[in-house]
DNA sequence: CCTTGCAATGAAACCGGTTGTATAGAATGC
DNA sequence: GCATTCTATACAACCGGTTTCATTGCAAGG
């Protein structure tokens, strides 16, 4: 490959002219500027990425850890992350982490060995779980979905207790009282705050929350299957199913079915996300809708403030959610 | 941060022998060798990567184009991309191309310039088409999925043809004879080998192929929706629907199903990829299983392989599938 | 005792760009 | 017409590691 040397000398200039050809072409005469181009041309001469980086001492890249890369709702605001990027004229590494701690910290281990200049965490555990003291402070972070808005760096996600919380209360208006819930993992904030969204609507309503009936299951369409086939055989009389996620509900409405029950009649499902394969259920599913690809967009918009030194204050971005209404939840006020 | 040069001088030494402390240990004495790793550990000191790459020129960083990241079948080659890479010891960048020809560019610049080592190519947009003469040849290359098996470069992914006829032949055990089809892009190789597997099975079988009921659309639930729609309320009679992906199935039940058909009494479908949500749709979907991450591992490790300057033959590794039975194509003999 | 060989380390070149500073020539001002 | 300013370009340092080659010191061999 042609060096910016070789160029130099096809056209009988200097490196240095070479090189502001192309970062500043408005220095060069006309003259020069299209000896140059034209030799650059010839030569296919492309510069190397690596020495210029190496020379500005960034990569213009940022590192996006994702829990599960084949989790659709991660995948959408990947997505959205990408679009951002490209605006942005960033580029994106995309790590799946599995949510390992170990691999979480090969990440950062990158962007202080200068091969990515930021970090995006789609999970939920906090830089200060990963780094030791104050070594953090240095490092361009945004914590997006599931962060807890009061740490010192920046986040964007959804409000989970109030857009749990109007779920809930769809549900009630319905006329659901004994509603179970199928919680995510019970040590998750996420999981938390919708939990405490629910226990607002509910108290709010006038009614009683009963612990008794909810059963926490890891974010997976598997796990909702088996919570759910633990919590109906458990529980009676349930009306309603909260589902903590799209693919909770998917594996809900599987196990509701095969335990015989007829949906919605019999049951009504609710889930949270709002992934397109909710609109292809059986019954479609009613459920919150976060935006993906948006929160992608932010975060890396986020980010890419950061990067460009602008000293903005920390900002714990929220965004709008909407109840979407589908078939799998029904009114049993009439009963 | 510290730089190798403040290691040196704490620890009295020079930086070639503090290179060598982390490259190659057993050419220090011991007693050196303690001191510069102390001297490291005290300075919090980590090589610049930027620095490292410049010097060695490489990246060992593998590009991934993917048409579509959200797409669920993709993720799952992508996450096999991912395991194979980090055996490998190699880095990822993803690169969502929306099937963008100007995009796929851009990765293949990405080489040009060293940012990074090799390419995978997820789409079946082979090499040549974007590149110009001669010039690929220097671009280490792997196409996985839907590559024709023909090319200069390694290519991965199944017998499209032979795993279509399987599943037709399936359909046709079952006693379906008129089968519609809802193939998908009509443009691409994986489409025209798969239709071509169906007629292979249906020659086989002394019957007649019908060209009249097949429906083209992109390969998503979206457009498995409309095609059913269209190929439902245009052909009669119809007892089966082969769907060419397990999206454009997930679809097709559902315009079946507002179209008043009970599934799968009145219709078998089929799907093809074998995705999670196939599990969990209802009636559960009969598919035929694409080993997703397994052709995300292998395409790794040809490209590794490629990368460590083995001269290996050009190889087109096809890897089984498998058919999955569920409950979506019913038998029909009886009748 | 002198030569040879090897182990351990340092000095300096190098990777391929970018950029601050110097310089030559042209244009402008009085 | 000479001093001043500006424009276009070249020179050389620099980014932070790695690696080649040279050098030193010590052990082994003749």
């Amino acid at each position: 490959m042609a060096q910016i040397r070789d160029v130099a000398r096809r056209a009988g200039v200097s490196p240095a002219t070479v090189s502001r050809a192309f970062s500043d072409p408005a220095k060069l005469s006309k003259d020069t500027l299209a000896r140059v181009l034209a030799a650059a041309t010839d030569l296919k001469y492309k510069p190397s990425s690596l020495a210029q980086l190496f020379r500005e001492k960034r990569t213009n890249t940022v590192l996006v850890m994702v829990p599960d890369i084949a989790n659709v709702f991660f995948a959408r605001v990947v997505s959205g992350i990408e679009r951002g990027a490209v605006e942005s004229k960033l580029n994106l590494v995309v790590s799946d982490t599995g949510d390992d701690m170990d691999i979480e910290r090969v990440g950062i281990e990158m962007v202080q060995t200068y091969r990515a200049d930021g970090l995006i965490q789609l999970g939920e555990r906090p830089l200060n779980e990963l780094l030791p003291n104050e070594e953090h402070a240095q490092i361009p972070f945004v914590q997006a979905i599931s962060a807890d808005p009061r740490g010192a760096y920046p986040t964007v996600g959804i409000d989970d207790r109030s857009s749990s919380a109007m779920m809930a209360r769809h549900l009630i208006a319905q006329g659901h009282r004994r509603i179970g819930v199928i919680a995510g993992l019970q040590n998750r904030l996420v999981t938390q705050e919708r939990l405490k969204g629910i226990k607002d609507a509910i108290a709010d309503a006038g009614l009683d929350f009963d612990d008794t009936i909810v059963e926490y299951a890891p974010y997976s369409m598997g796990g909702g299957e088996q919570a759910a086939q633990r919590l109906l055989s458990r529980a009676r009389h349930l009306t309603a199913l909260f589902c903590m996620s799209d693919e909770i509900a998917i594996g809900a409405i599987r196990a509701a079915h095969d335990l015989g029950y007829d949906l919605p009649g019999d049951l009504s499902i609710s889930g949270f996300d709002n992934i397109e394969f909710g609109k292809y259920c059986t019954p479609p599913l009613t459920t919150v809708m976060q935006p993906a690809e948006k929160i992608g967009e932010v975060a890396m918009a986020l980010m890419s403030d950061m990067l460009t030194g602008q000293d903005m204050p920390v900002v714990h971005e929220m965004l709008p959610t909407e109840l979407v209404i589908r078939s799998s939840v029904q009114n049993i006020c009439g009963e």
